[in-house]
DNA sequence: ACTATTAATTGTTAAATGTACAATTATAAA
DNA sequence: TTTATAATTGTACATTTAACAATTAATAGT
């Protein structure tokens, strides 16, 4: 016989999602954050977020955070983890769940960013932040350097042309060391998924430096390892 | 000027957990599942889970729920990701956390399974699941396979002491895949994390198989790479 | 138009690691 | 004493990593 009305017994939560919205800019991965609007830690430096609504998922209210913070849609966006302990965030009982996007900061609506005073930081050099928002930058980060190991990235940071010298710096960037030029652009070019353009970058160098650009369909299934980590 | 009452006017939401429970036995890993007690899907093959309470976190609910289905506290617990999707549980709007545990088969409270119908399944003949649960043992699978790469698991799975053989099978059960004995014996003594005690296994071979055992107090940090994955 | 300059690119080499498989060893059982 | 066999060690070759040297293709200055 089963057992009948289990669920209304139970105690319902506030559930959030928080963003860490990463982006490039300058050789440096950058981190968006934001001054809190309300109590507690009111003006305190913390990840855009916002409450799931009834018939939402996590994913779908990431997505509409997004929107309504970057102007963007159709983003790369990942879970990094939930967080629930009881007391993290003192002005009630809400469990989060952490995610994690990846966007190029020039196509984003700056405009949008400001009106909620919103800035961007050195990865090197994020503030203290309110909450255990600090611990999702961290593990986002994590991810990130483990999405970097195993897949080539940069589709969603740099952008559509780039010079392989612009993506071992977002590597260093990401990793926050410094792959040898020569090996790094040798392995690229092992992974066969990045075509040649016939134009050139070169406004940096007096040679110039070939664009490339990803294939189209190319089976995103993993590589081997692309760096060691 | 801060905005107020944020919280108030916010949804709320069920928040369950819901545990892969992983066991090695007979050089297979396990999996421990239950017939569901209630409707919806009533009968049907589950992962044991349970509601979270008001002053809990995710993480005390599975140890709750751990302690309750197999016995066992301070076992290897980890989160492997939420789930949210609206409809996911067609009995009522329920938001779950799955982890994933790793326990030796050997240890756990045999009654107390049985009581609720538990039953131990092989990774490779896991029937059809309720709801997202197959999915919640894919990614939980995908976790552990991830972790036995980068470090060298088997002190939650095997006995206090075991010989390199049933390492090496355990290995091959989690990866489904076989490794080279003499390979993964050089590649594990080259991680100097076991001790060789001076005492043998004799029941399997003739020869006997020194037993060994997880060095005391190391520092657990990521190795190198243990099997190429 | 030549030359110096420099990022971009290619080449070289040694060490480390991975992989397959062969050879040896230690012991219980016949 | 011999046989059988899992456990263990050894060998040889391929692949990858890592550090750094050498070359190239333009530009900018003279």
């Amino acid at each position: 016989m089963p057992e009948p009305n289990i669920y209304k017994e139970h105690s319902k939560f506030f559930i959030a999602v928080d963003c860490v919205i990463f982006g490039y800019e300058n050789e440096e991965l950058k981190l968006l954050l934001y001054p809190r609007r309300f109590e507690p830690y009111f003006h305190d430096w913390s990840l855009m977020g916002g409450f799931v609504q009834e018939g939402e998922s996590m994913y779908m209210a990431a997505r509409r955070v997004l929107k309504l913070t970057v102007g963007l849609e159709n983003i790369y966006l990942e879970q990094v983890g939930g967080f629930s302990e009881p007391e993290r965030d003192p002005g009630g009982r809400v469990i989060s769940m952490a995610y994690y996007s990846l966007i190029r900061i020039n196509e984003h609506d700056k405009d949008l960013v400001a009106e909620h005073g919103g800035k961007w930081f050195s990865i090197s050099k994020v503030p203290t932040l309110v909450f255990d928002h600090a611990e999702m930058v961290e593990n986002a980060l994590k991810k990130l350097q483990h999405k970097a190991t195993y897949e080539l990235i940069g589709k969603d940071l740099l952008p559509d042309v780039f010079t392989l010298t612009q993506l071992n710096n977002l590597y260093n960037a990401i990793f926050q060391r410094s792959f040898d030029a020569g090996n790094f652009r040798k392995k690229i070019g092992s992974l066969k998924v990045l075509d040649r353009l016939a134009t050139k970058q070169t406004n940096t160098s007096k040679r110039g430096a070939f664009y490339f650009r990803f294939k189209e369909n190319i089976d995103h299934n993993q590589y081997d390892r692309i760096v060691k980590f």
